[in-house]
DNA sequence: CGGGATCCTGCAGGATACTG
DNA sequence: CAGTATCCTGCAGGATCCCG
């Protein structure tokens, strides 16, 4: 199997690093999370806003716009006077919520290994 | 459960965010995942850089290097005339190995819902 | 209250060339 | 072959102000 490229489909465009891109913006799966863990419908947005420590609001809708195009999420707008907004999870956009519990699972459960890391790949200043 | 902030601890260094860390860096999940697959022993350099299509010598050696101080991998001289450098992963690298392939994994039993996405957050031009 | 528009910044990350 | 050093770019993402 000489392997000059790679021993299975690892293109550029391939499922793996497809599925990447979902964690690729900072917020999209903490998002997908909160949408989740809220199931007991729709959430406005400053539920989300609040539910997120660290988020701006610019980069909440921001990102809710981006996941709305994707048809990860709908928009349903209520009132027009004082703007009541929420945002539920498509079906589609609940099949990426897997993923996302499956990483932050392990997360949970490996809490050591985090606490074992020398140095941070990120946020390290 | 009021709420205000959220219903669970998530805050901005719980441990599913750390997780995240680890994909920030585009490359790090690939890297730890291509160590894997060839568990036959450390790689070399150049095999590194020709499994991973796309990827430039200079964000290779990079990523290494944070990945090493990280103690996520080891690295080995072996020559100093021809340079003959190997990296294998740490116990502790090992560990990391399983997020990425349950992430890696998912996306390549559902490629049918990542083909599902209208656009995608990245790599859209 | 929800969200658009604008400005500004850091930093991931690519290209290239040089050393040993 | 492995690695470092520069230079340069795009873009995620924060702060702020304004609109309905």
């Amino acid at each position: 199997m000489q392997a000059g490229t790679a021993d299975e489909e690892w293109r550029e465009d391939c499922a793996p690093r497809r599925t990447l891109e979902l964690f690729a913006t900072k917020w999209t799966s903490m998002i997908l999370h909160t949408l989740h863990v809220r199931h007991d419908g729709p959430a406005r947005t400053g539920v989300l806003l609040r539910s997120i420590p660290g988020i701006s609001k610019k980069m909440l809708t921001q990102t809710l716009r981006e996941m709305e195009a994707a048809g990860l999420v709908v928009r349903t707008v209520h009132g027009t006077v004082p703007p009541a907004v929420d945002y539920a999870l498509t079906p589609l956009g609940a099949r990426f919520v897997e993923p996302v519990e499956l990483l932050y699972d392990w997360g949970r459960r490996n809490a050591d290994a985090l606490d074992a890391l020398q140095a941070k790949p990120t946020s390290r200043r």
